[in-house]
DNA sequence: GCCCAGGTGGGTA
DNA sequence: TACCCACATGGG
């Protein structure tokens, strides 16, 4: 896992994830707005958000769902994300007194497990956001993170998200600015192949990553 | 015109 | 548990 990092980086460099010229709160609004969605999408949105005074928790807690919606149709599924955004703002003010502060002073695996119980927050969101926001070390898996390292046969082909995830932090050092790296240069990777193979291939990314086979263990 | 993107929740068997 | 499907826009 360590040789793969270090290979990564040296092919990939710095990925600049998430800067931390972005406030906590705008990190969490990403990982919602991110979900089955292109970054780029996500930039559109997020600017609408911004240029409406509405990327604070007071703002957004107090904006009404429907404007939210219009706000962020950019980003896809928008209906759907206003919920969402509407939904974490709600938890944040009901059991943390509408403070960011007061959710991430909590223990990582409490922090984890209430993030989980809010409302389209699933694991790699909630992980995303213990990482890049919350700034506290744990390994963010995606759908990049399993295809590429059962090719590797680091893992099973059908692990699961939380089997890979305790894999990963098993043999890492727990850094949060190298876990941040890590989960941004596999994404990095994953695009990479997806480009290469994109004339031929039907069932992307899936096949894509399969047919990568030798190729895979040079770029890595 | 088709496929995918820094997923998640709900429904069915 | 294991699959399906809806959500929905914009770029390649």
């Amino acid at each position: 896992m360590n040789e793969v990092y270090s290979r990564l980086f040296t092919r990939f460099g710095p990925q600049h994830w998430w800067p931390q010229t972005d406030g906590a709160f705008e990190i969490i609004v990403g990982a919602i707005l991110t979900q089955n969605t292109s970054w780029t999408n996500v930039e559109k949105a997020m600017a609408n958000l911004r240029h409406a005074d509405l990327l604070t928790p007071d703002a957004l807690n107090g904006a009404m769902e429907k404007r939210l919606a219009t706000l962020i149709r950019p980003s896809g599924c928008f209906n759907l994300k206003a919920k969402k955004l509407k939904a974490f703002t709600r938890f944040l003010f009901e059991k943390h007194h509408g403070k960011l502060a007061h959710l991430f002073k909590q223990d990582l695996a409490i922090l984890r497990d209430e993030l989980l119980a809010v409302y389209g927050i699933g694991p790699e969101t909630a992980d995303s956001i213990i990482l890049y926001a919350a700034e506290k070390p744990i390994f963010v898996v995606d759908a990049y993170t399993r295809r590429i390292f059962a090719r590797l046969e680091l893992v099973r082909e059908d692990v699961t998200y939380d089997e890979t995830q305790h894999l990963f932090m098993e043999k890492l050092p727990h850094h949060t600015a190298m876990f941040n790296e890590y989960h941004a240069l596999v994404v990095a990777l994953g695009k990479d192949i997806c480009k290469k193979n994109k004339p031929r291939c039907d069932v992307c990314p899936l096949i894509k990553i399969c047919h990568m086979g030798n190729n895979a263990e040079s770029v890595t």
